[in-house]
DNA sequence: CCTTCATGCTTACTAATGGTAAGTAACGTA
DNA sequence: TACGTTACTTACCATTAGTAAGCATGAAGG
């Protein structure tokens, strides 16, 4: 289809392709990306440790939780701290970023409650 | 016993799978699934048919658009109306709960703007 | 008439991502 | 000595995403 996109006869200022919007759909994608969400909320509520996090994560596999952790601390959500005991610890906590992000989303909870009654299964 | 400290004394109910933790991954990763909040915004904004959307979501192809709606329109937050004129004209629009969430959603584009001024680029 | 275009999809194919299982180095415990 | 824990990585296959093309219907242009 796409082969000619013709929008000529549509006012260009009608496209989603502005700042707010191209930010809005970044960061909803980020937040919601497979795992992220639960990651956060593991951290937020007191897990600092990969097993605890693991453990905490209902059904992720290490692989995953490994690649979500490496994401989320280049996307400055998440910090890393190694801490040269022995054997070396690694503790992760959220960033300032991260809280706000999780007490932004807080919000889901009551609307899901609302519209998605059968999650409550 | 100490190099190590043991999380999982903690009690039980410090784990992430009960409801209001379940509802929370389960409603961001909805929300935050790939073209989900773009497509969601394109509709919040004066979008309703298939091929104004597509143009609104910058990128998105028409096999992934036609899977969203479906999934959307499943899920409740999207309502798709025939009007049966000649050719038919299928009509898409935000349901109350599509709408809720956009507004729940809201606060992303503050957050975003404050913590990742790189996706201003 | 006959070609061309728009709409709202679907089908076919490839690339990227996800899930499962197992492995690993360095230590600790039984 | 054997096994468990930690924080990962590697290997492999399944699922999903992205790209391109096709298609039925009808409208518009020459």
């Amino acid at each position: 289809m796409k082969a000619v996109p013709n929008q000529s006869l549509r006012n260009e200022s009608s496209r989603i392709d502005d700042e707010a919007c191209r930010i809005f759909q970044h960061s909803a994608e980020l937040a919601g990306k497979k795992w992220n969400a639960a990651i956060l909320l593991a951290l937020a509520r007191g897990a600092n440790r990969f097993s605890d996090i693991a453990h905490s994560v209902d059904r992720i596999s290490d692989r995953l939780l490994a690649a979500r952790l490496r994401e989320l601390e280049q996307r400055r959500l998440v910090v890393r701290e190694v801490i040269p005991t022995t054997p070396v610890q690694i503790r992760y906590r959220l960033s300032t970023a991260g809280e706000e992000l999780i007490r932004i989303l807080h919000p889901l909870v009551q609307w899901a409650e609302r519209w998605e009654p059968r999650l409550k299964d």
